[in-house]
DNA sequence: CATCTGACGACCG
DNA sequence: GCGGTCGCCAGAT
């Protein structure tokens, strides 16, 4: 599986804002939902300029654990992002996804009618 | 090939 | 609001 339209995205998030894993998935529609957004950041390749610690949990909360997430919530504070403990302010910092990524109307489903 | 685990989310108590 | 459980999929052992 190349998570490739999941790291394109996540590179397309702006300073100060950040994604859900379920909202990465759903605009991307991967299968397995927010599972498949996570392990894809679990192999996000260093060094390749993708802001993974955009990425939080559901209602901004941050799921992973140290060194990882100390270093998140450094990455975020620098950035301008509200920060509530282990959470940040999802109210404000939810980015939206352009539909479609940056593509034409691709569609990530195909449907196969078997 | 079988089994366990894992950057998640929704639901329940 | 927090913790425990189930579902879901792919990669590692």
């Amino acid at each position: 599986m190349s998570w490739d339209p999941v790291y394109r995205l996540v590179k397309l998030i702006p300073r100060g804002r950040v994604l859900t894993y379920g909202s990465l998935a759903r605009a991307l529609r991967l299968r397995g939902g927010a599972r498949a957004a996570g392990r894809a950041m679990a192999a996000t390749p260093s060094g390749k300029g993708i802001p993974w610690h955009r990425v939080v949990g559901e209602r901004g909360k941050l799921l992973i654990r140290e060194p990882y997430a100390s270093l998140q919530r450094k990455l975020l504070e620098s950035e301008g992002v509200t920060l509530r403990e282990s959470r940040v302010d999802i109210n404000i910092c939810h980015w939206h996804p352009p539909l479609g990524k940056s593509s034409t109307t691709n569609r990530k489903k195909p449907r196969k009618s078997k």
